[in-house]
DNA sequence: GGATCGATCGGCT
DNA sequence: GCCGATCGATCCG
């Protein structure tokens, strides 16, 4: 399978981010693969956008936005989360997108046991019975990069490069009527880049983080 | 199903 | 000091 490489992400970033749709993040830990499809993500671009973590500004932790294209930029917040964002545009300019959600597809067991370390084997989507439904696993900007063993380390990594443990593989594009947009999750205010429709969701898609 | 709240800590106003 | 691109538990209806 091709890796999407340094052009496809050196573009404009709501492009870059209705593109992702549907393409195949994976990630390799322990020699064996880990895989979602793409169904949810967000773009942040620019110091202009007061929701992206650009906006004060460059600083020791927004770092990796201003770098090169197709890199990773990996952040720590609420004290135990980490999320993952994919680098766009070209080096200087300070950009991202926010990878919000994946449908399973490869090393779930393996996802599941990081996710859920006591009872993660236990495969059920009946409540009470001590199983988690899989719409869980990967539903979220936090709960992907546990589920995918992503954490700090991973800030500035490139995506890109040969033998990389994270990347994204090219699979079939979605049209456009699969694709609904909306507001940027967790962004409140009024400004016109806080109410742009910025998050990119596949419509139909029952692992996207909220309907 | 929806609202609310606590956890937990690094970054910056 | 304050608050966050979140999550999961708990309470209510």
């Amino acid at each position: 399978m091709e890796h999407l490489g340094r052009d496809f992400f050196a573009r404009d970033t709501l492009t870059v981010a209705r593109e992702l749709l549907a393409q195949r993040l994976v990630r390799v830990l322990d020699g064996e693969r880990l895989a979602g499809r793409i169904v949810e993500v967000e773009a942040y671009v620019g110091e202009e956008d007061r929701a992206c973590h650009a906006r004060s500004g460059r600083t020791e932790r927004n770092a990796s936005m201003y770098g090169p294209p197709g890199h990773a930029y990996v952040y720590f917040v609420y004290g135990m989360h980490h999320c993952l964002n994919v680098v766009t545009e070209r080096e200087g300019f300070p950009a991202a997108v926010l990878v919000r959600a994946l449908e399973p597809l490869e090393g779930i067991e393996a996802m599941r046991s990081r996710r859920w370390p006591e009872r993660g084997h236990v495969v059920s989507v009946v409540e009470g019975r001590g199983g988690r439904a899989d719409v869980e696993l990967l539903g979220g900007p936090a709960r992907l990069c546990q589920a995918l063993g992503i954490d700090r380390r991973f800030d500035g990594v490139d995506l890109c490069a040969p033998g990389a443990h994270l990347f994204v593989e090219r699979a079939a594009a979605v049209p456009d009527e699969a694709v609904a947009a909306g507001p940027r999750v967790g962004v409140r205010g009024d400004g016109a880049a806080l109410v742009a429709p910025w998050r990119f969701y596949l419509r139909d898609s029952r692992y996207v983080s909220r309907s």
